[in-house]
DNA sequence: CCGAAAATCTGTAACGTTACAGGTCAGGTT
DNA sequence: AACCTGACCTGTAACGTTACAGATTTTCGG
């Protein structure tokens, strides 16, 4: 194929020809101790500026270890302290298709940047218990502290770390009167003031485009949604037949037939950019309007909404300020310093 | 229990022995072989399934094992064998915020899933050099084999690997002549056959929504567009001023004022999704409207562009393919088995 | 019933690191 | 001169695992 250019101008060279050429085992404590003269506890102790160990022989150490490109072997270390400095973030697969990870996942390794610490993120499928992840990395001692999400009100991963005190944070809140480190964007007030604000604009069929039930922040911004309803007077429109959770076909349908029918509603209120996204291709298959026969509110993690249809009210979710918030608070908890904040819950000025 | 149905063979301590570690600390081999009145070895051996175990005893092992919750500890499994187990995806933050990632995991993951490997995503900043991440990884030891994206034609990350005999796949490829697994979109063809589209449609002003041009699959992309127009008896137009690697708000900004221009395009191909969004948005806000005075194709990984504006011309690229295919190449690397097909490139139908 | 091969099992060492309990020695104190 | 102190360094053991080189028992042909 044409750009290939390379194929008659160099020559291939294979992946064992020049790593024969490169053949050194990689240096230990022992290498640095052979060459220094020293022990090899030493060697440990210099390297980490203990203070038994002379300023001279420490300057060598370092030295020595700088020319090898000398750097500790994590098996070792774990084996012998078992520690890590690994964070791990436990994730869904199916869900946050829409930049959420990318932009946790931001949050947190910038935060972590300025700590020994560095991030791991596990993926899981869905289907499988999410706990069986957790334990995974509890029982063979991959990591030092855990960050979750999809938090669930009675959370058998939460219950799981308390009882084996592992550190960890949760990107959301659960509801078992246990205490432990959680950030969360304040959805019952998000739907709130979503409601209130339909209300003024006297839309009077507002209906919930909820998170899965199963999750904590589904109750949070139920709660928000029936206050608000009361206290605009006005009745709870009927539970959607499609949540976030559903793939972008299946709200783009639903909702198409939502829309269609005697009586539709004519404002929603959606705990999803991405589901959003969707929801307005089915109202306009529909025949309808945003802006005009139906009114949209929407959080959004990334400016995308109004690009999409201006006339779509949004709220910005911050997640990378949760990922800071979430990896501050893991590491609190590892060093056992909860002089900081440990717990938040945010809502955008 | 099954061990006490062998009279003989128990040790008076054994209850002692297994409440003390159903107790707290982990179960290692050593707590199995006390119990079972075994060597480490045998236990270690008969967890595996060696052939020089009894059927009896590994029976009796496991189920030992399996009552205890026993997990290898990785780090003694790595420091005495050198692996991990670990395939270690590394990741740019500064990319991809468009469900790239969350497919690409989706797809290793799911490859990964039927192997003893399991996959962790390892982020960097793209202000730091990303072969220091791939150096750690290294150094440490703490990954078996490694995934890597934005790859340049000439990519340091691949000589270091190539030079440590690290096993890897790319999602991209190089032009240095060396021979490595590697899987890509046509993106020559896609650019060609988008050019000639849009000649159909009797389009004469075709740019060029490029990646960044450090990267491999920007000259793909050109050699497609450069020859597409050479055949279509066409000129370039002038290279925009912005590319996918641009934040969406500088995208909307640049593309305003170029449909502002006087000699602007009247067709646009785009290597990017989101991208494309932010392009129509910026096309838009000039007066102009996507399928009237200007076509636009784009690639996308999740269909979300047809939602957006319906003229746009889509084509999909395979994401999670992408990762089942890339986890196959790094798993026969690493297990020196290439008989597989280990490099890869695809076009949709 | 012998001897040897086959089938099972075991002990030791080592992977790289650090905690711990010393050791040595210069210099000062009694 | 004997003793102490503090600064600096070292050896040993252990974390949990597996490779390796035996050890022991079983089986079986002759």
């Amino acid at each position: 194929m044409i750009w290939q250019t390379n194929e008659m101008g160099i020559k291939k060279t294979s992946i064992q020809t020049i790593a024969a050429a490169t053949n050194s085992p990689r240096p230990t404590l022992k290498t640095i101790a052979e060459i220094t003269n020293l022990g090899t506890t030493t060697v440990s102790r210099a390297l980490k500026d203990a203070p038994e160990i002379g300023e001279k022989t420490k300057a060598r150490v370092k030295h020595v270890a700088e020319q090898l490109g000398y750097t500790p072997n994590r098996a070792g270390v774990g084996l012998r302290t078992g520690r890590t400095n690994v964070i791990n973030l436990v994730l869904s697969l199916d869900d946050e298709i829409m930049a959420i990870t990318s932009l946790l996942v931001r949050g947190l390794s910038e935060a972590l940047s300025t700590t020994p610490y560095h991030l791991v993120v596990t993926p899981y499928a869905l289907h499988n218990s999410p706990l069986d992840r957790i334990r995974y990395i509890v029982e063979t001692r991959s990591a030092d502290g855990i960050i979750l999400s999809r938090i669930e009100p009675n959370d058998s991963r939460v219950e799981y770390l308390v009882k084996h005190k592992i550190p960890f944070a949760t990107h959301g809140r659960t509801e078992m009167g246990i205490e432990h480190p959680y950030h969360d964007f304040d959805n019952y007030r998000y739907v709130y003031e979503g409601v209130k604000h339909l209300y003024e604009k006297s839309r009077s069929h507002i209906a919930l485009l909820a998170p899965p039930d199963t999750l904590t922040f589904f109750h949070h911004a139920m709660a928000g949604y029936q206050r608000g309803l009361s206290d605009c007077g006005l009745k709870p429109y009927r539970k959607l037949r499609f949540c976030i959770g559903d793939t972008l076909d299946t709200i783009e349908n639903l909702s198409e037939k939502l829309f269609r029918s005697k009586n539709r509603p004519d404002a929603i209120i959606s705990m999803s950019g991405g589901s959003t996204i969707a929801l307005c291709s089915g109202i306009e298959n529909a025949g309808l309007t945003v802006g005009k026969e139906v009114d949209i509110i929407s959080k959004q993690t990334v400016n995308i909404l109004p690009r999409f249809r201006s006339e779509i009210a949004t709220v910005h979710e911050d997640i990378r300020l949760a990922g800071n918030e979430l990896a501050r608070q893991v590491v609190s908890s590892i060093e056992n310093t909860p002089n900081n904040k440990m717990q938040s819950v945010v809502y955008p000025e």
